[in-house]
Parts: structure tokens; C-alpha cells; sequence
DNA sequence: GGAGGGTTCCG
DNA sequence: GGAACCCTC
């Protein structure tokens, strides 16, 4: 039997799904599909991995609706490309359909995939799903890259239809008249969590369903409250993995909060700039700004991962980060600020930690908010500018209630004196900086 | 080519 | 107000 294979992503959901949606409506019958790549997981330090959990319990759900559907769903490990391969040679395969993944290391993995597929015959379609505008669909007049938000929410805004935020149609239900049915084993047997080599953790478990309106509209004042867990929107985890559609969160957020709003247009946004600059994943946009003389000290590195540096904002937002997988907005600034700034060591280094331990990890985004607060991006703060965390701290947690909750001992003799004086680290950082950009 | 403006600031 | 530069039109 002819069928088409659909290849799920970071989009671990069936409704509002834009190459699904296509897949379906082909005529032919549809094979679900998710590889659980190895380059990936063979790089993740821990076996007890909470976004990995995610990431299966996601799979297993989507599993189980599409048996109830009536159809397969297909699970397999390995490299992409090795994987397809094989599938090519046990099915009848006529396409695959998938959605665009922007970052420099899913274009790689596509290129390969698609290669592979020419030369056998078989067709490889991708879909805009995970923005609203990509790549190259908003220029500044002159037809060069947006490298002002201002300007780019704007264009954007002026753009943006009813239409762009319609669901792609649900008319297109999945059914067993458009699912491809296999025989249970061995063919459509699923790995286990334990096959794959983990174990189970879970830090953070969200719904996939939209928050509250009341939530969304005081979205802005919660995400400068830390102390706040409840009433927060708390969708960035959903967003990642696409177990809600960009297109729902907009459409929300267009109603109740344009603070919200333009949070997921900064996501479009650095999608945008990764695009065309995949080299920015890896080093700073602004040449001036590759050759800084960081300290790059792995004993204070050390101290700002375990939430030891004497500043308790820091300290908080870190052990929490440690401890759940999460940190609020503004701690995150703090923190990453912090690094950069006082500390006076290397983005990447901070990147790679947040990489490591944030459910919500981004590529795009982390990349380009790391680069906006180290002032090397395309998109970045005034150089000069160093966040102080004594006067972060008495804006957003005035009674050290967040503080108090993640490090008890603040106040006491057991916490440690601050590991770099503020004005002395900031000095330091800016006359470096300085200095190296003036000698390019 | 000049003017205006720039995610969330600090002291 | 400072310190200060590049993007955009």
C-alpha cells in the first residue's frame, strides 16, 4: 500500500498543525512518525531527564490518539536520516511531509533527509507551522534584515491577518479513512522510555491547554513578581515542544495582552535572525564583540550554576533553575546579566547552561537574548549597560519572599559575602569592552 | 546623508 | 542625565 509518512518535530500535536494538516488532505494514508534522534539524546548528560519524560509522555499521548482514531503511530530510534531510510525500504512511501525547523542544526538534519529522499523517489514537503512570519517574509523597506524590534513589530503587526491566525482545517479530523493501520508488532511496536536508555523525571508538568484569560491579562505584571507561581501564563514549554500552536497563543494574546503579544513576535523575530545568521548560534553577531577578553573563571562559572555568588536574586533564580527546570523573565536577566557582565564570562558558556537545564530551552530565543544582554548581538543592549541585582532585587521581590524560598540562608552567617563587588565588576566588564572595541 | 530612535537601566 | 552607537527612513 502507497502511503505518505508525517513526521512530528517539535510540534507534538495533531490539532491546528499545518504539514500534518497537508498530509492528511494528500489522499493518501497517513503514517504518523516520531525518531527519537540519537545525535540528541546521546549527548544528554543525565538518564533521568525531565524534557526527555516530556518529550515521550508527548509522543506516547499523541500514540494514543491516533490509535483512537483509528491509524499507527510510528516511533523508531536513531539518526533521521538512517531511520527514513529504513522506513523507505519498508514501506511503500510516496512522501514526507514534515514542518520547518529553523535552527542550523535541524537544516543540516533536513538537508541530509532530503538528499536521501531524491534519491529514492520520494518527495520531502515542509510547512511553516512554528511562527507566523519566517525567514525572509518581513524586511525593512530597504530589503535588509530587521535589526530593530521596534521597526520589525510594526511591519509585523501591519501584516498580520485574521486568516494567518485561522487553525489549518480541522475539517481535516485524522480518521481511519486518512490513517495508515499496521499490525501492532513488530512494525508498529513503540521504544519504551527504558529501551531508550532513561528513566523517568518530571519537574514540570504543563497542561496543553491555553491559560486562563484573567491569567493572560495580568501577564505582564506576574512575570515581574518571581515570588508568583500560580496565576502565571506559563507557556514557553508548550510553545517549544508545539503542544500548543503559535497561531492559538497569538490569537489570545492579540485579544487580552499586547505585552504578551509582542513576546511571541520577539519569538518570530529570533527565529528570523538564527536564520540568517546560523552563525550567531555560535558566536556573536558584531565581529568587534569575537575576540573579548572574558575571565572566563570556572570557579566563579561554578559558584553562578550552584546559586553561590552572595547575590540572592542570582542565587534564588538559580537554585530554582537547578531544582525545577524553570526561571521566571526578569530572574532570568538577572542571572544571565550577572554572568556576562560582574562575572564578566563568555555568553556561550551561559548559554550551553541554560541549554542544559531549561525545559523551555530555545535555541533561537536563548541565543539571541543572551547576545542582547552580553551586547553582541544584532540585537543588543547598549554595551555600557550592566543590570545591577541589588536594585533588580528590591524591584521584583521587595520582601524577599522569592529570595527566601530558594535560599533559606540569606541573612545568616552561612551565606556567603558577594563574590564580586557591583561597582568593581562593572567597571572592569565595561573597560574591557571598551578597549576591544576600540582597537576594531 | 542627517535626524530620530532604540525591550524591560543605573546612581 | 549619563554614555554613546548603529539602524532605519
Amino acid at each position: 500500500m502507497r502511503i505518505c509518512l508525517f513526521w512530528h518535530r517539535r510540534d507534538l500535536r495533531i490539532h491546528d498543525n499545518a504539514g500534518l494538516a497537508a498530509a492528511l488532505a494528500s489522499g493518501l494514508p497517513v503514517l504518523p512518525l516520531f525518531i527519537y534522534d540519537a545525535d540528541i539524546l546521546t549527548q544528554l548528560p543525565e538518564r533521568a531527564d525531565a524534557r526527555f519524560t516530556f518529550i515521550y509522555d508527548q509522543v506516547e499521548r499523541l500514540a494514543a490518539e491516533t490509535a483512537a482514531a483509528g491509524g499507527t503511530f510510528l516511533a523508531r530510534y536513531g539518526r533521521p536520516s538512517e531511520v527514513l531510510a529504513q522506513l523507505a525500504q519498508e514501506f511503500d512511501l510516496a512522501a514526507v511531509y514534515t514542518n520547518e525547523d529553523y535552527e542550523p542544526y535541524a537544516r543540516q538534519r533536513d538537508a541530509e533527509v532530503e538528499a536521501l529522499l531524491r534519491t529514492r523517489g520520494i518527495a520531502f514537503y515542509r510547512y511553516k507551522d512554528q511562527v507566523i512570519f519566517a525567514k525572509g517574509e518581513i524586511m525593512t523597506k530597504s530589503g535588509t534584515v530587521p535589526k530593530v524590534f521596534g521597526a520589525y513589530h510594526k511591519a509585523y503587526q501591519g501584516r498580520l491577518t485574521d486568516e494567518q491566525l485561522h487553525p489549518y482545517p480541522s475539517a481535516v479530523a485524522i480518521t481511519a479513512g486518512n490513517l495508515a493501520r499496521l499490525p501492532s508488532a513488530p512494525a508498529g511496536a513503540r521504544p519504551t522510555l527504558l529501551d531508550l536508555g532513561f528513566e523517568r523525571r518530571e519537574q514540570y508538568v504543563p497542561t496543553n491547554e491555553l491559560p486562563p484569560a484573567d491569567v493572560v491579562r495580568s501577564y505582564h505584571r506576574t512575570r515581574d513578581t518571581p515570588a508568583n507561581t500560580k496565576g502565571t501564563a506559563r507557556i514557553s514549554v508548550q510553545l517549544r515542544f508545539g503542544t500548543l500552536s503559535v497561531r492559538e497563543v497569538l490569537s489570545q494574546a492579540r485579544e487580552l495582552n499586547p505585552k504578551l503579544m509582542a513576546e511571541i513576535i520577539w519569538r518570530d523575530f529570533f527565529m528570523m535572525l538564527l536564520w540568517h545568521f546560523p552563525n550567531t548560534a555560535s558566536e556573536a553577531y558584531d565581529p568587534r564583540m569575537r575576540d573579548i577578553p572574558y575571565r572566563n573563571n570556572e570557579d566563579e562559572f561554578r559558584a553562578w550554576c550552584e546559586g553561590r555568588t552572595g547575590y540572592p536574586l542570582v542565587d534564588a533564580g538559580m537554585r530554582e533553575l537547578n531544582a525545577t527546570g524553570y526561571l521566571p523573565n526578569r530572574v532570568r536577566m538577572t542571572v544571565a546579566g550577572f554572568l556576562v557582565k560582574h562575572l564578566f564570562i563568555d555568553w556561550r558558556w551561559g548559554e550551553r547552561y541554560f541549554a542544559d537545564k531549561l525545559l523551555d530551552y530555545e535555541q533561537a530565543s536563548n541565543v539571541g537574548n543572551w547576545q542582547w544582554m552580553a551586547g553582541t548581538g544584532a540585537v543588543a543592549a547598549p554595551w555600557f549597560r550592566v543590570y545591577s541585582p541589588q536594585s533588580q532585587l528590591a524591584q521584583v521581590d521587595p520582601q524577599q519572599e522569592y529570595v527566601k524560598r530558594w535560599v533559606p540562608e540569606v541573612g545568616t552567617p552561612a551565606y556567603p559575602a558577594p563574590i564580586v563587588e557591583h561597582s568593581l565588576g562593572r567597571e572592569r566588564a565595561v573597560e574591557a569592552i571598551r578597549a576591544a572595541r576600540m582597537q576594531s
